[in-house]
Formats: C-alpha cells, sequence, structure tokens
DNA sequence: AACTATTGATAATA
DNA sequence: TTATTATCAATAGTT
C-alpha cells in the first residue's frame, strides 16, 4: 500500500468556522451545492423554490425558479396559485443540455461578483499608490475572458436548439434540414456589431414562447 | 458474501419524476435535505438564509436563518442604506451597475427557461405536422438577441470599470489615463479569436483580484 | 419510517 | 482559483 495522498474530507463541528478564509471557501462552496439542490428539486418535482443568502460581505445571492421574485411574491401575497403540471415525454435528452447551460449562468454568476470584489480591490490599490501600467489591459482581458465564455455559452445552447430542430425535420414528413454549421459566423457577426438584425421582424410569439 | 439485500441508491435522471407518487416521495425528503444543508450553510458560515418552495399541492415550505421574512426584507430593499462597514461611496454607482447587470443575468436564466419551453413547443409542433419554414431564422435571431445582450452587459461593465480605472488616475499622482473608447474594437479582437493575448504577461495578483 | 448500497457533496490538499 | 482525492453525507429503491 502506497500511502495516502490527502486526508481527504473530514468531519467538521457543526458550529461557526473560526478562520475567516476557511468560512469564505466553504460559504462559496456550500452556497453553490445549495443552489444546485434547489435547482434538482425543481426539476425532479417540477415546483418552484427561490433561495436568498447574504455573504459575508453582505452581498445578496439568490437562486429561483422560475424566479425569485415570483416566487416571493407567491409567499407574500400566500395565494394558492397552481402549476399548470404539464407533462412531458422525452425532452430529457434536451433537458440535460439546458441544464448544463443553467449551470453556467451559474457560475457567471459567481464572475460577476468576483468583478465587483476586482472594482473594491482597484479603489484600495489607488490608495496604495500601486502603479497603473497597462491596467487598461487587464482590464479588458479580464472583462472579455467573460465575454468569450458567454459567447461560448450561448454558441451551444443556439447549436442544441438547430440540433433539435432537425432532428424534428427528420421525424416528420418535411424537408430542407436546418444547417448547423453556420452559426459561428452569425454569431461573430453580431459580436462584431456589424449584424444589422432588426428585432421587430421576428413574430412576438417566437420572443416569449 | 450473502447477496445483496437492495440495489441501493441508484442514478436517476434529471428530469421531471413521472409517478407523482415517487414525486412527492422525493420532494419530500429533498426538501428536508435542501433545507438542513441551509440551516448548515447559516451556522458554519453565520449568514441568513431564507428558502421558500412551494409543494405539489401548492402548500408553502420556508426555511429562514434568522427568518424568512427578514431575509426577504433585506433581499427586496437592497439600498445602499443597508451600506453598513466600509463606507466607500465612490464605488456605490459602480455597484448600481454591477446590480443591474447581476439583474441581466437573472433575467437570462428565466430565457433559458423559456428556451427549454420553445422546445417542448417544437416537438408538439412536429406532431400537428407546423410548417418549418424560416425555423432556423428564428432560431439564429432568438439566440443572437440574447448574445447580444450578453455582449452589452459585458461591455457595459469593461466601460464602468475602465472609467472607474480612470477616475482613480486623477485622484493620486499617476500618469496615462486610461483609454476609453477603444475597448470595443478590442473586445471584437478576442471573440474574432484574432487577438494574441498573452495571458502569462498578466501579473498574478491579476487574475484572481 | 428504517435499511443499505450507491451516488453525490465536499474538506483538505496541491 | 481550479483540480484532485479520500471521506463524509444524502438518498433511490426496498422492506
Amino acid at each position: 500500500m502506497e500511502k495516502k495522498k490527502t486526508l481527504g474530507r473530514q468531519k467538521i463541528k457543526m458550529e461557526l468556522i473560526t478562520k475567516v478564509n476557511a468560512r469564505r471557501i466553504a460559504y462559496s462552496r456550500r452556497r453553490r451545492g445549495l443552489f444546485k439542490k434547489a435547482n434538482e428539486l425543481s426539476t425532479l418535482c417540477g415546483v418552484d423554490v427561490a433561495i436568498v443568502t447574504f455573504s459575508l460581505g453582505g452581498k445578496a445571492f439568490c437562486f429561483g425558479r422560475p424566479s425569485v421574485e415570483s416566487v416571493i411574491d407567491q409567499f407574500l401575497n400566500q395565494n394558492p396559485q397552481l402549476n399548470n403540471q404539464s407533462l412531458e415525454l422525452d425532452t430529457s435528452e434536451q433537458d440535460d443540455r439546458l441544464h448544463e447551460l443553467d449551470q453556467q449562468l451559474y457560475d457567471l454568476q459567481n464572475q460577476l461578483e468576483a468583478e465587483k470584489e476586482k472594482g473594491k480591490k482597484l479603489r484600495e490599490m489607488s490608495k496604495e499608490g500601486t502603479t497603473y501600467q497597462s491596467l487598461e489591459e487587464h482590464i479588458n482581458k479580464l472583462g472579455l475572458h467573460e465575454l468569450e465564455q458567454l459567447k461560448m455559452s450561448m454558441e451551444e445552447l443556439k447549436q442544441d436548439m438547430i440540433k433539435q430542430a432537425n432532428k424534428l425535420m427528420m421525424e416528420p414528413s418535411s424537408s430542407s434540414p436546418l444547417i448547423e454549421d453556420n452559426h459561428v459566423q452569425e454569431v461573430d457577426e453580431l459580436v462584431d456589431g456589424k449584424t444589422n438584425i432588426d428585432i421587430s421582424t421576428i413574430p412576438h410569439d417566437w420572443l416569449k414562447l
């Protein structure tokens, strides 16, 4: 037997974690885990759930399905509004895909928090006389990293929908399958700001379908 | 070795549990687990947490520390008034900006839900023999609509940070203010995948600031 | 509700 | 901070 690399997870006492640093880490991890559990609960059971929590720094984090506001509203107004329990057949595959995107959005939410922190650090640094060489570069790069991730998320989503649409095309007696490999270019067009899409041309039903 | 008494826990698909009975059991178990997790989070990290969920029967179950109402109240009244401690008056403006972005992300989360619905509708349509003319167009536009919003969000955020940085530049004894109107181009560069940024040149501190 | 065999979550570490 | 690992904790299927 070789010796173990780590001790692995150890049991901890159910009390306030004294070390602030460790507490922050635990909060971050467990908040994420809690939101995941909430998402699973709402998905598996088809119910509404909302969570609101404030971090050590007093920042609000929340999760809500269909939205925090709607659930809070229901709660405050105690309106026994019934949910239309629509049965679904076999959209599971698609749902899996979308759940991944859900996760990515949650991650982005956290990234936004990170940005907030950066802003504060900026102020602190100003007092310490930190050098600002190529500060702009840094800012740009950081923001861009996020943009890049966002773009990827959206591409995945669109690709998924196109794939789904294609699949449907095969099934019934239809024609002309959807193109699947031209979306990247189209995305870039928009990101470049060169695309002139007239949103008003999109059927209203599609926007809130 | 004796034979196993049960199969034990088995993996389940992350989708609505079809059998209503099993769904109710799962809801009961998982709601309990969720509340326990929330309790642990608030205890270990000393933070406020509130959860509200509605059962299949429409009954409200909630958990709150110190109380559901207090947390909801904090959440709804998120005003600069409650900004205790660090009197970062200068960052309040920035925080407002970021809060807006937060809201937009939440909205996107809801949009994602909408996408899911669309997928269902798509299936239904296939059975009804709905025409798929210009379906791809719609899908693309919808995806792009979202991407556009995301892009705007990120640009706003970056612009905000640059503005903030510029402001700081004026204050201390520094030099060379940041450029403020070239970030769009830089964004496009990276998104286009044509930018060759060497991440390693970024000071480590900046990457996790 | 209680029981197990698994899956899933996460504390400690790199 | 993200990844890894070993352990702890939650829970699906049964009784």
